[in-house]
DNA sequence: AGAAGGACCAGTGGTCCGTA
DNA sequence: AGAAGGACCAGTGGTCCGTA
């Protein structure tokens, strides 16, 4: 197990002029391409840095057990960033300062227990009960020590996990394509969309009712960029088609 | 038809001194009372009037179709605050410059439609589709005109409105006694509270399961202060008890 | 260049309390 | 005193973008 460290790969750098303007654009099937504002427009203009730090009379769940996991940073010192992802296979253990995806799915599966504990505590209470995770179980996670659990994080890889959940078979298959061609995570998170989308299409182009019906998909919110990739693709229905939304790229 | 008027029995009156400190006191059964701090203890203060009329570039439902009712205020002219509920029988239309209890069940299946028109769109749209009555169907609702519909005054008598859908006859028969009693709307309300607990008793204490359950109910949050109640009952459930929860008072 | 995640923001659920 | 509802607020879903 490796602990207290930085990751090695880390360097200091700018991140590029910020393009990313959250434009969409859904490409039509037959070779015209047609822009769409997103469904909500950008008008942010953020500040920076103000250390929240508030006292943070939160819920207090005393009990809430303390999680430790083997991978990624742990141990008494300053909590560092969780190592990045690489492409792995099936049963693979990502070696140096990286975690596999095995890993990945696994937070999935952790947040699924936090959600049920949250559950529980709320029904005890006679509270309102929620049937996804949400920040209250995000919240809750972190209180039980699983600080490597965050929402942005959960949220980017939901499709993944959902092919994962769906159709073992297939993204066993493209883990490996990816990991022989190694590709890198990005890559690979951007090819489980496709393989979704045709499995929705096949069902009727409902997603939700497909992360509806799977009881560890179920409790996770179907990712905007998924359902407009669907719904792109369900108009197109007819011939050959190229879709594109907010800098997701897909080709069939 | 009523047009226009203003409630007559509207008086300049200013309201007493706010002791609603939202304070919550649940009863034991055993004739011991002791004080349970509200799951979201207040701490505002209010400012008050700032008109907000911002631009307000909503969603656009162009077409939403314009609806009116018989009752209440229709026309023209400035609109008023819709007449005052009174207890009435079934079947019993308001006299005077009030609404009678049919009209109010009424406003519920009216944000139903309401509902399944944001539904309907948001399909089409391939967005999320909200699956209960939200700000979202309340805009939704004023923008096609039923400006009479408003979230307060549909969240504050929901149970009333569950009662009428799961047990119409024990709706009904509390509605004559009331009337009868010439009891006015609130304590009706109040009383509507009782026979709902008991219903969930016999269901297992589980309130959400029971709105669930019924198709017209499902689309509505179980409101705070009926699961507060449910939950407080079950907690004594061996023998007779008081149950206070908010400012309700139930008495069994 | 690629990636993890603090922190932001628009719009939500909930309901208080100034108003009629 | 009783009631309708504008408007407020804490905490949500969603994800950008400064950071490592």
């Amino acid at each position: 197990t490796t602990t207290n460290a930085f990751d090695a790969l880390s360097q200091e750098g700018l991140s590029e002029e910020p393009v990313q303007q959250e434009k969409e654009v859904v490409g039509s099937g037959g070779g015209g391409t047609w822009e769409v504002v997103a469904a909500g427009e950008r008008r942010r203009q953020r500040r920076r840095k103000s250390q929240r730090k508030v006292p943070d009379v939160d819920y207090d769940y005393e009990g809430a057990d303390d999680v430790d996991n083997g991978n990624g940073n742990s141990g008494g010192s300053e909590r560092q960033r969780e190592h990045p992802f690489i492409v792995t296979e099936p049963g693979e253990v990502a070696r140096g300062k990286k975690n596999g995806l095995d890993y990945l799915f696994h937070l999935y599966e952790q947040c699924r227990d936090f959600l049920i504990q949250v559950q529980n505590i709320a029904k005890e209470r006679g509270e309102k009960c929620p049937t996804k995770v949400t920040n209250q179980v995000f919240r809750y996670a972190k209180k039980a020590g699983a600080s490597y659990i965050n929402k942005p994080k959960m949220r980017h890889y939901v499709h993944c996990y959902a092919l994962h959940c769906i159709d073992e078979e297939v993204s066993n298959a493209l883990r490996r394509t990816f990991k022989e061609r190694g590709e890198n995570v990005g890559a690979w998170r951007q090819a489980c969309y496709k393989p979704l989308v045709a499995i929705a299409a096949r069902q009727g182009w409902d997603i939700d009712a497909i992360f509806n019906a799977h009881p560890r998909l179920s409790i996770w919110y179907v990712p905007t960029k998924l359902r407009q990739l669907c719904h792109a693709e369900r108009n197109n229905a007819a011939g050959s088609s190229s879709v594109s939304v907010g800098g997701d790229d897909l080709r069939f």
